[in-house]
RNA sequence: GGAGAGAUGGCAGAGUGGUCGAAUGCACCGGUCUUGAAAACCGGCAUGGGUUUGUAGCCCAUCUAGGGUUCAAAUCCCUAUCUCUCCGCCA
């Protein structure tokens, strides 16, 4: 949620801004409602206030023991007055609010303009991809070779998307998130969470799944008035970030730092036909995710060091990547900057996501009423909040089965993945 | 799943219809005292919103949440959520 100063005073300026991103905000009819809003909470808190004040005074005139029916007389149709208003002014108030929320965040200064992902910008590049003497396959057919990757058997058990993994690739598949998880605990400085892979509807509202994406995720009960019962988190990010959801955190505790290893549930409504093979897009997959809480003076600092620490485990995968910053029209509902990083996949020959590396600003902390209070200050101020993918682990297990094939089939393990699997050198 | 008890400010904890946004204690901030610190003493200390040139003043809202009763609700009634105790079940 943007702030609602800048909807009421500063329309123009942040139509102006949320347009390079592809929103049309209604200028027109917002301002209407704004306008309409300030005179309907100030009649109302009029009508407010003469009430009280006569209450309060039959109140004071039965202390005295004097006659009260003459001030009772005085209330007159107040309160239904007061009753109607009130009604127009929830009303009025609520589709403020449903319009504030379905609002994206606003673009960073340093983020490039432009309309889709053909214009984000790349920012740097690590390794060189592997020269094969050999025609590479792809994951699916290497996968199934080893019979480790069965996807006919999951489309039984439930349905396209799915995956069933077995033995060595089952393994590799945890030692991979075993080893992210390690690294950035030892290193990076980051807290492991265990958290609630099923969350409720105020978590989704704070950090921006809902009010406007809510197809993309699955849902444990139908929808009813009430809301739309717990759901299954589409990434890590919801729990962990909601962590801070109503509470004040002390400046002495920031930066927080957490990281959690989840399995993600994402419907993808959206995007059926799009990667429909292999591992790159399932219902169900694993991810190691980033998220930190920090002063908003460290926010964009702290978005390059994330980033980083996302990039390290590539690293020491030694998997070719390239990190791009996207372009305005390209980012996420909350997002004021984002970096993904791509890694290098042989078998398409391309540069594909595995990480998505954002920093919200105060856009989550908005909706959480996620603060701090800083030692010096009167008063607590939004947080800002950053999360990223440290990184997708089904993502990672792609990578590295193609970027490590043999000319047989066989697959190299990575050296850092060894200790993770008893020593093992090569799957196949 | 059954039965009972609860939910009040950062924390603990009073308050059962009328100047209650809420006693008191702790914590926190400022001051006096002190070489310094502690103690003691004095003072301050919720959040959101509106109005406004205003971090002044005034006004509105908030005692888990949502409804209701009333001129008036932390206080009475209903519903939901959560917590605790006991029983059952379970990894």
């Amino acid at each position: 949620m943007l702030d609602p100063k800048f909807l009421r005073t500063e329309l123009e300026a942040t139509a102006e801004r949320l347009a390079t991103r592809g929103f049309i905000l209604d200028v027109e009819r917002l301002s209407k409602l704004e306008e309409k809003r300030k005179s309907l909470q100030m009649a109302t808190e009029e009508l407010q206030a003469s009430r009280n004040a006569i209450s309060k005074s039959i109140g004071q005139a039965k202390a005295k023991g004097e006659d009260v029916a003459p001030i009772m007389a005085q209330v007159g149709d107040l309160g239904s007055q007061l009753d109607a208003k009130k009604q127009e002014l929830s009303e009025l108030l609520e589709t403020l609010n449903a319009i504030a929320m379905s609002v994206p965040n606003l673009p960073d200064e340093s983020v490039p303009a432009g309309a889709d992902e053909s214009e984000n910008v790349e920012v740097r590049r690590w390794g060189t991809p592997k020269e094969f003497n050999f025609e590479v396959k792809d994951h699916v057919e290497l996968g199934e070779v080893l019979g480790g990757l069965d996807f006919k058997t999951a489309v039984k058990i439930t349905g396209s998307r799915f995956i069933i993994m077995k033995g060595q690739i089952a393994r590799m598949n945890r030692a991979l998130a075993q080893f992210m998880l390690d690294l950035h605990t030892t290193e990076h400085g980051y807290t492991e969470a265990y958290v609630p892979l099923l969350v409720n509807e105020e978590s989704l509202l704070g950090t921006g799944q809902l009010p406007k994406f809510g197809e993309d995720l699955f849902h444990t009960k139908p929808a009813t008035e009430e809301g739309q019962g717990l759901s299954l988190i589409p990434t890590a990010e919801v729990p962990l970030t909601n962590i801070a959801r109503d509470t004040i955190i002390d400046e002495a505790e920031l930066p927080v730092k957490l990281t959690a290893h989840t399995p993600c549930f994402r419907s993808e409504a959206g995007s059926y036909g799009r990667d429909t093979r292999g591992l790159i897009r399932q219902h169900q997959f694993d991810k190691v995710e980033l998220v930190q809480l920090v002063k908003p003076e460290d926010s964009m600092a702290a978005l390059d060091a994330l980033t980083a620490h996302a990039e390290t485990v590539l690293q020491k995968l030694e998997l070719p990547y390239r990190t791009v910053v996207l372009c305005t029209g390209d980012m996420g509902f909350g997002a004021s900057k984002t970096f993904d990083i791509e890694v290098w996949l042989p078998a398409q020959n391309t540069y594909r996501e595995i990480s998505s590396c954002s920093n919200m600003q105060d856009f989550q902390a908005r909706r959480m009423q996620a603060r701090y209070k800083a030692k010096s200050a009167k008063k607590p101020a939004l947080l800002h909040t950053l999360n990223g993918s440290g990184l997708a682990v089904g993502r990672t297990l792609v990578a590295v089965i193609e970027n490590y094939q043999n000319e047989d089939g066989s697959i190299t393990v990575p050296e850092v993945l060894r200790p993770y699997m008893g020593g093992l050198e090569k799957i196949g």
